[in-house]
DNA sequence: ACCTGAACACCGTTCAAGT
DNA sequence: ACCTGAACACCGTTCAAGT
């Protein structure tokens, strides 16, 4: 909490945690999880690859790091004019398009709910679970089953984008729904007549139908 | 689909891909994820680690097929007197007791939402959602926001399973809200207050909530 | 205090060679 | 057809040595 001193900045490209954050998240970008490593993060940052260990702990540091930094810019914070129902899903398609900007933001999630990027999006559901009148001993249940669409929403992702990088989501589908239409009618019938609805489904209708209905929940038991 | 010829088995300890996989679960469930490697599995079957290689694709189908064999178990077939309502408790319980039991499986689940297992309990849960008359353009998205509950489990117990094995749950549970309360009471005045609750919260209470109210959204909905 | 980069202790996976 | 196990191509992390 003390102020720094001034010494902070010697030089414009001194190592710093922001810098390696940074760079972490370009490489996440353009590569996905698999290309990040502290190798390719060292060459990038023309240093060695313990350098980073000085300012991060760790892989798993460095990428809750990365998730939390997409998600602080993701997550507006409480909407001021919107009530606490629109207010929700406003941050509900906050979280939705970062991850689908940066898949690998899914994987980091849903990897570790209890993540400090995690705590910000339930933070932020929180208090307009609370706006919504839920009484207090609900409150924790029923934003935690709000998170749980986002959390959904990206373990989808995640799988898609640990894909060898020339297939994309349509492919990733396609070949789901092949895969499941192969089976055996008489075990899987539900699966089955999903499946023709699954090539041209759209994940924001899916996700934001899940938001609904568990909004819906909560003002049928309000 | 042909019948098997006869010579399947020729000797009782002859490698399988069942006895592959039942060794697999044993140092899953003894040593949790970190555990499982090919040179320990092929220690433990007094075979090389090549070998594994003939009968199984790689380590994701090995993990793939581990879950699916522990969620087979798990998910009762369609239990015949219940309501539909009951019938999706009961599905979505058999999970949670599945993921309870060996925490590896929430790992599995939530990082591989298209695997077999995944589908397995969609199944179940989309036939109770027809039974109880969802229409049938909405039935995906209802079937997979109750998924959504189970993968939000899932990956709260891959977590806690990935801890080092000396710590249970109840001390990761304690260092959570210990970390929440050092947070900022201006920027996180709902998370402060949900972590007096956190150290003794009940799982299972905080899960059956989300599916029950997942459940009256779909009743206020339909 | 901060950076370097070789070294350590692992992985999953492959593959020539066996039976 | 199935098994063996050394070898390959990586990892994250550490740490003595530098500045």
């Amino acid at each position: 909490m003390a102020t720094r001193t001034q010494q902070t900045e010697r030089r414009g490209d001194a190592l710093s945690k922001p810098r390696i954050v940074e760079a972490a998240i370009e490489i996440l970008d353009s590569g996905g999880e698999a290309a990040l490593t502290f190798r390719a993060l060292a060459a990038r940052l023309a240093t060695g690859s313990g350098a980073i260990y000085w300012h991060v702990a760790d892989k798993q540091a460095l990428l809750a790091a990365a998730a939390d930094h997409i998600i602080a810019g993701a997550v507006i914070k409480a909407a001021s004019g919107l009530s606490p129902r629109e207010a929700i899903r406003t941050i509900a398609l906050g979280a939705f398009d970062a991850i689908d900007a940066h898949p690998w933001v899914g994987a980091q999630l849903s990897g570790d709910p209890w993540q400090y990027a995690v705590l910000r999006i339930l933070e932020a559901i929180g208090g307009q679970v609370q706006a919504l009148g839920v009484p207090e001993a609900a409150q924790f249940n029923t934003a935690t089953a709000l998170m749980n669409c986002i959390l959904g929403l990206a373990a989808q992702y995640a799988a898609a984008a640990r894909l060898p990088a020339n297939s994309d989501r349509l492919a990733l589908l396609a070949a789901v729904a092949a895969r499941w239409a192969q089976l055996d009618p008489k075990e899987h019938p539900f699966v089955l007549q999903m499946a023709k609805l699954l090539a041209d489904h759209d994940d924001r209708d899916q996700f934001l139908a899940g938001v609904d209905l568990v909004l819906a929940g909560i003002e049928a038991t309000t």
